[in-house]
RNA sequence: GCCGAAGUGGUGGAAUGGCAGACGCGAAGGACUCAAAAUCCUUUAUGGGCAACCAUGUGUGGGUUCAAGUCCCACCUUCGGCACCA
């Protein structure tokens, strides 16, 4: 009898919905496990393979876990504020909301279909008012808590989409949605303290299980480096500071470089004698994104100060100064020290300017090319050139010109992190307000806690305005209100929050989805703690990951959540690529539709393929051909129905079932789904072999089988009339079934395998070394020889070292 | 340029330093069939040989080791990430 998905799968699918199957208890005394998977953005064209595989593999996790009984929260939501669907309400004349319901509604009607086991009764939407009403709530505990800030900030503008983007959002200089290139407009933004966060964003690392590389990426980012402040001075008596990791080369000193935006500039502009070059140098650098700036740009560009020099701090010799871009105005301080002898920038900028070069650290060529830290750090190189520090290594002067300076007040050690504030507005209509208010009295005043949400109006226009201000400021019934203080009229903020808003939160929300006094409860929070597996994209790996973390830590500071990181572990899925191996893209026409699969083979089939295509976490192409072998393999077990005897496990068909138990526990363990669906088809080839097959045999293949598909395993074992549950009782097995009296062994001479041979595993060494000698092949090899080593490896080999 | 990951048959991919290519796909041959599909069986890294067998083989070149896909060094290629970070 062939086996029927469409129906089963929906008779399995309908019943979970109505009994609430996978409902996860809060407070269940059951050891808890949280699985979490990135909530998507509910676009209009449905999952696609960046969910799928991820929401199966962690479903296959939730399920055996469960299985081995765990109280597991598995849980989904929708991460639907966002440009697209403010673009698609914009191009259509829909409303966003309108759109997001409908998009939310096939999004889980499509996960459904697959027999995903999430929480349904935890599905939670970021755009629906019960949630976003506690965004907005968290961003007041920024705010009162000084970490809210606006500032007029040069800002990385899209002239295209008319909105400002984040550093993070403005890779390769181009704005990550459209791809048109960033420029710089200055704008008053709510800024998200983060840089307050670095360091225990860095320290909170070693708190976690994430992998290395993960981890990496997250120092990489938040970019901490230990140097130098350099206190300088002009001669017109302003002083200024840079700031060095290479405090060592301070006698090396010929120039001075400050950022076009740098303070000094403007201020000092009366004593500039060719302040028309300057102005316009620094118009250009305007002009330019800070991606032009720091890359494109190969050659070095710059303008000396002319009417101005610096005084070298320990020489006080005079160091003419230049603006340059290549130095960044929100880095360090915006000026550097220049070596030209050993930095490759400054050797460049100093080639092109003419300008002097002293050699300082021995060892390179500096003729030719800056000798770096990279070339001189852990060499023992010595200075030269360098009056009372000359003969010094270079860790040694690292800590007596600290040191110097610190006695002179002219500089101290410190260190500084690349990271940034976050830049928190976003001028458009589909987010979450941002729930403050201007008084002209009071200045800006909080949205009284009662008062929240501050909902979004409805409205029917969306369009970005042309000044770059918010939709939301040109409706008047929304921005005029009242000053909470004063009772004065007021104005609304007309900025909305950026899309990491919602979801750098959303796994706290999960534990307590219902709640409508708090975000979440502590018991909840309590109960459910850290999230024990978090699996998403490589592409979020840096920027969201630090968001929520950055939120999670400092909820974690004012009392609002009971532990420290939010995440124990961290695991990313590959990327899956087109059947050719190039990246899938919309533009490219070679994009797979998952949900095509499932309709043509069912949820479990479609299950098992794509987790049999590859190693879950790298990258790998889409691979149709997956999907019959799968399909064979379940039709199999379907079958065994018809040659099934009541009985126990046979004593022979112990080490089979053992291997296979072992085998697809650990492999669920490790996320190599793929193995373990091979050790399935291993195992089923072996029951081919079997004039029958027990029931109890059976029962643990189906076991073995359900949290990859759970529809068939329960179809089964409801027709069977089995007795307990497929769902229950994760197999275990006794090591010592999986120990085989006898074991073929290779016997090698000299590593070339010469004979292999059954061996008994209980042989002593003594004994398997003796016994392997009465082999022919072996005693042929050996002829004449003379054995100076003998090696036994335990189950593999055994190899003699012959003259 | 820097950082990270990877490179294995015709193909997707397996291999705690210990028999390279598990499990699949594809292909070839066979069984069943009037025929086909489905299913089942056999073969399938490459070169040589009728064969037993021999030689070669995990991007390239070195090295460590009794033994290297795996460890070390250098390089090449691909894919990600970062962007003059002082």
């Amino acid at each position: 009898m062939d086996y029927n998905f469409k129906a089963i799968e929906k008779k399995w699918q309908d019943k979970w919905e109505k009994e609430k199957t996978y409902h996860a208890v809060t407070g269940d005394k059951k050891p808890k496990y949280y699985v979490l998977v990135e909530f998507p953005y509910p676009s209009g064209s449905g999952l696609h393979v960046g969910h799928t595989p991820s929401q199966i593999a962690m479903d296959i996790v939730s399920r055996k876990k469960r299985a081995q009984g765990y109280n597991v929260l598995y849980p989904i939501g929708f991460d639907s504020f966002g440009l697209p669907t403010e673009q698609y309400a914009i191009k259509t004349g829909a409303k966003p909301k309108d759109i997001t319901e409908k998009n939310e509604a096939y999004f889980k009607k499509q996960i459904k279909s697959i027999g995903i086991s999430f929480d349904w009764d935890r599905c939670i939407s970021t755009t629906d008012e019960n949630y976003y009403k506690w965004t907005q709530w968290l961003f007041l505990q920024f705010y009162n808590h000084g970490l809210a800030y606006k500032e007029k900030a040069n800002i990385n503008w899209c002239p295209n989409c008319k909105i400002g983007l984040s550093n993070e959002e403005s890779e390769g200089g181009v704005c990550e949605r459209c791809g048109t290139p960033v420029i710089q407009k200055a704008k008053e933004q709510w800024m998200l303290k983060m840089s307050a966060y670095s360091e225990k964003l860095l320290q909170g690392l070693d708190k976690t299980n994430y992998w290395e590389n993960i981890k990496t990426s997250q120092r990489n980012w938040i970019g901490k480096s230990e140097g130098t402040i350099l206190k300088c001075q002009l001669n017109t008596g302003d002083t200024f500071e840079v700031f060095t990791t290479c405090i060592e080369t301070i006698m090396g000193i010929t120039y001075f470089v400050f950022a076009p935006e740098h303070k000094l500039v403007q201020k000092l502009k009366n004593k500039i004698t060719n302040w028309d070059d300057v102005q316009n140098y620094i118009d250009n650098a305007n002009k330019k994104t800070e991606f032009e700036r720091t890359q494109l740009v190969k050659e070095k560009t710059g303008v000396q100060l002319k009417g101005l020099y610096a005084i070298h701090p320990i020489t006080k010799e005079q160091v003419p100064v230049f603006i340059g871009d290549y130095v960044l105005a929100n880095y360090g301080s915006g000026a550097v020290m220049a070596v030209p002898t050993h930095d490759a920038r400054d050797f460049d900028f100093a080639k092109k300017f003419n300008l002097p070069m002293i050699e300082v650290i021995s060892g390179g060529n500096v003729k030719e090319k800056a000798f770096e830290k990279a070339d001189y750090l852990g060499h023992d190189c010595k200075l030269v050139n360098s009056s009372i520090f000359t003969g010094l290594t270079v860790e040694q002067a690292k800590k007596k010109i600290t040191e110097y300076l610190e006695q002179n007040n002219l500089g101290y050690h410190t260190t500084t992190y690349k990271m940034r504030d976050w830049v928190f507005s976003r001028q458009r209509y589909w987010g979450e307000p941002v729930p403050m208010i201007h008084c002209p009295k009071c200045g800006w005043v909080t949205v009284p806690e009662k008062d929240l949400p501050v909902t979004l109006p409805d409205v029917d226009h969306y369009e970005p305005t042309d000044d770059g201000e918010s939709p939301l400021s040109k409706i008047d019934s929304f921005v005029n209100t009242t000053c909470p203080k004063c009772g004065g009229h007021a104005k609304r903020e007309t900025d909305v929050m950026p899309n990491w808003a919602g979801s750098s939160w959303y796994y706290l929300r999960y534990m307590d989805p219902h709640n409508d006094k708090e975000f979440a409860s502590m018991d909840a929070m309590k109960y459910w703690g850290m999230v024990d597996l978090y699996n998403g994209g490589g592409e979020h790996v840096t920027r969201h990951l630090l968001y929520a973390r950055f939120w999670h830590k400092f909820f974690y500071d004012i009392g609002l959540v009971p532990y420290e990181e939010p995440f124990w572990s961290r695991i990313q899925q590959g990327l899956i690529l087109a059947t050719d191996g190039s990246k899938m893209s919309k533009s490219r026409g070679n994009t797979v539709d998952p949900m095509k699969y499932v309709d043509t083979y069912g949820a479990d089939v479609s299950r098992l393929g794509q987790m049999f295509m590859g190693d879950y976490t790298s990258t790998k192409p889409w691979s149709d051909d997956c999907m019959k072998p799968c399909q064979k393999l379940l039709q199999r077990i379907w079958n065994y129905q018809d040659k099934l005897k009541v009985g126990n496990i046979r004593d022979d068909v112990k080490y089979n079932l053992s291997l296979c138990i072992k085998n697809v526990t650990e492999d669920i363990d490790t996320l190599k789904f793929n193995t373990a669906i091979s050790s399935l088809m291993i195992l089923a080839n072996y029951f081919d072999t079997l004039e029958f097959i027990n029931t109890e045999e059976y029962k643990v293949l189906l076991k073995l089988l359900c949290p990859f598909a759970p529809h068939m395993s329960l179809e089964i074992w409801e027709q069977q009339k089995f007795n307990g549950s497929v769902e229950q009782d994760w197999p275990t097995y006794n090591p010592n079934d999986l120990v085989q009296s006898t074991i073929e062994l290779v016997v090698q001479v000299n590593s070339k395998i010469v004979a292999r041979h059954m061996f008994s595993t209980s042989a002593s060494e003594q004994e398997l070394i003796d016994e392997a000698k009465t082999i022919a092949n072996v005693q042929k090899a050996l002829e004449n020889k003379t054995i100076v080593k003998t090696i036994v490896v335990k189950n593999r080999l055994i190899n003699f070292i012959v003259k």
